[in-house]
DNA sequence: TGATATTAGTTCGGGCCGCGAACTAAATAG
DNA sequence: CTATTTAGTTCGCGGCCCGAACTAATATCA
């Protein structure tokens, strides 16, 4: 049960009551399409009636389309409602260190386009670059109008302002990227941290049980990010900064990280620590992690992988070392949080078969809970990243009514 | 903004919008009140006219009354309205290892009446001793009617059957204490594990500043507990398992802790550990950690902190070794959740001026965010534990309505 | 002292909404 | 061809909020 904020909270109206049933069968029918009024009546416990108007109201706006005549065995046929997927697009921008892609997306949170480009250095000279794009992107598809731009930022972004905080591995502070935007396109943005991105898409199109209330999205990269779905909703936490549990300290006086703390989980469990896993393992069998940590460049975690997969032995072990320490992290969420489902995301998803077992036995070994937590990959070819921002968007619509 | 869970929602019927608006209602009298109607309709944005009838119907619910006229400057007296605290009593209870502390409180969360007893080790002869002490409590107050009774526990509870799964210090496992007390006093009864329970007293009955989001409440006492409140909300997590960041690994391999694993946060922080760091500081300056372990029971930490206020120095180490670890796990926790508060509970917080900027700086050192997190000793009069079974049961009428 | 201004609170008609009974539409079984 | 069954619509009712108009009570000021 949530506690009323009394600082902001929305009284009922008399059409409060329409606004909420709305939503109710707006998702009904995104989730259960193609499904009649009589259908839709049955899930809801709404009468026939009110789901009729309710459907007519979203028919003329476009929302839902009625299409061919269901089957029943006895009785009248059923009038199909679907979701009309076309009714909106949506721009997805997914801002990486090396490249950005954007795409334009339907509200089944499809890509009808797709493209990339090298994220430059600048931010003001990215802005520039960015916003023809978006405009083409927009202009290609002129039937379906655009109802607004998500974007997914390997950083935080303040909750009041809406300005990008702080992004260290892009290697920009302070840069308002929602008003030359919004300004340039005239549709509203939203921003977000990747790995929050990515917690969005897995509530909203990943491919979980019914009913998952808490989830965890776990993004293991150069460093580690983590995206808390609670209580079916994200958690920003204050200034925005829940999450970053990818700098909870694993080793007490462990190597530094270059958040200035040491020992953070990230060290240990991200591509880069299995790179560095690796060096140490080939080159310099015994000497200084100082050193080996500055050799850790010379090894992509891709080729590690690629040595991984051809039966390497020391890659194999670097990677599985890796899942190991994953494992550790993974613990500490379950322990504290106890979600239904963690979904992992990086690229050492690509070897989960291997190191999925050597993630769930680390769980084992160093939790304590009765959860029933399920630990899954993400599959990659969904671009949870990118998917999340159309979540971002989606949500104005299909989220729950703001109410009290 | 929240997803709508479709396997559990509530559709909205021409009654929902006054309920919403009376929930908004009755929050804003309990914490603004006096207030008059016309201030109810400014604060809320509600017509006057709407607030009269929400305001009239209150009245003849008995939930709140109707008070002295207040002042203006100009123009007709405004009426004040109060909330009727005497509306509905409560019965909290408050199970502890050593002593079961049971109160009657009413709507302020006021304790009318209180009295403790020890804890039997049988649930059953607990159960049995319990509820004639209940009874006793309800007929001592016959001019207050009672709503319901919440009750707070060292252990965990299944969020479906609402059987006490298990509580280690207690020695109990597997309890359905909710039917028998729901039989014999015909009123409903809500479980809660304490530190969730103290979560709940914090928000809602705690001094913190408006708007407070995201709080959690950390329990030190032979263990180390934890209650989120998260978007305003209680995070019980997958079968209620949510919190237990106690037994989160601080120390790879580090000492056995009770739960099965090694290196919990609780092992470090807890009284016991200090109980234990005074030990092997005193007795045995050099020994195996294994036989000072053993000894430590022989501190009991109430005496710790005398010899600590008393000037002694070995307790005073002691102490601040106990702070020091228990910022590391509060670093841990600003660093993933980033909360607006985090309340400390238990005995430690007599030692605060001592303890709190230690913890202050341990935090400080050990967490990497931008996050604004106060840390605050609880009011140990406040009893929260205690409370926290009193908003258990407030929470159906005052908390936010379940929509969608 | 009485008119005026100001604030508090009430009354009432209008519009939105969901409910549910009655009704129409369309299909199958026999 | 009729009875039965299921889908979907129509319509009156009652609950609710809004907002304009109204009453009540008080202070200011001529």
């Amino acid at each position: 049960m949530r506690k009323i904020d009394l600082t902001n909270f929305q009284v009922a109206t008399s059409e409060t009551a329409r606004d909420i049933n709305r939503r109710i069968v707006l998702n009904l029918i995104r989730t259960h399409q193609p499904i009649s009024r009589a259908d839709l009546a049955r899930y809801s416990g709404l009468q026939r009636s009110t789901v009729s108007v309710i459907a007519e109201q979203l028919i003329n706006e476009r929302w839902i389309t009625e299409g061919a005549n269901g089957h029943s065995l006895r009785g009248r046929r059923p009038r199909f409602l679907h979701l009309n997927k076309e009714r909106a697009g949506i721009i997805g921008i997914n801002i990486r260190p090396a490249q950005t892609t954007l795409a334009f997306a339907d509200l089944d949170a499809r890509f009808l386009a797709q493209e990339s480009f090298a994220t430059t250095q600048d931010p003001k000279h990215f802005v520039v670059e960015l916003i023809p794009r978006i405009q083409n992107l927009i202009r290609a598809r002129p039937e379906i109008t655009c109802e607004g731009i998500g974007v997914s930022l390997p950083g935080r972004v303040d909750l009041g302002t809406k300005r990008l905080v702080f992004a260290p591995n892009l290697g920009w502070s302070d840069v308002d990227l929602k008003t030359p935007i919004e300004k340039a396109t005239g549709l509203p943005v939203e921003l977000e941290n990747a790995a929050n991105s990515c917690a969005l898409a897995e509530i909203w199109f990943g491919r979980h049980a019914e009913g998952v209330r808490n989830l965890l999205a776990v993004t293991v990269s150069e460093g580690i990010g983590c995206g808390l779905i609670l209580n079916h909703q994200l958690l920003q936490g204050s200034t925005g900064m829940a999450g970053e549990f990818g700098h909870v300290a694993l080793v007490e006086n462990g190597l530094e990280c270059r958040c200035g703390n040491r020992g953070c989980w990230e060290v240990y469990a991200s591509n880069s620590a299995a790179a560095r896993y690796y060096t140490e393992s080939t080159s310099r069998p015994r000497k200084s992690t100082k050193g080996s940590r500055r050799a850790a460049r010379n090894v992509r975690f891709e080729d590690l992988l690629r040595l991984n997969q051809q039966g390497d032995a020391k890659a194999r072990q670097a990677v599985n070392r890796m899942a190991q320490q994953i494992g550790r992290g993974i613990a500490l969420l379950i322990t504290g949080l106890a979600p239904d489902v963690i979904v992992v995301i990086g690229e050492i998803t690509r070897a989960w078969p291997q190191v999925g077992p050597i993630i769930a036995e680390s769980v084992k070994r160093n939790s304590f809970t009765r959860a029933e937590t399920r630990i899954v990959p993400s599959d990659p070819s969904s671009q949870p990243r990118l998917r999340g921002t159309i979540a971002l968007v989606l949500q104005k619509h299909f989220g729950a009514p703001s109410v009290a």
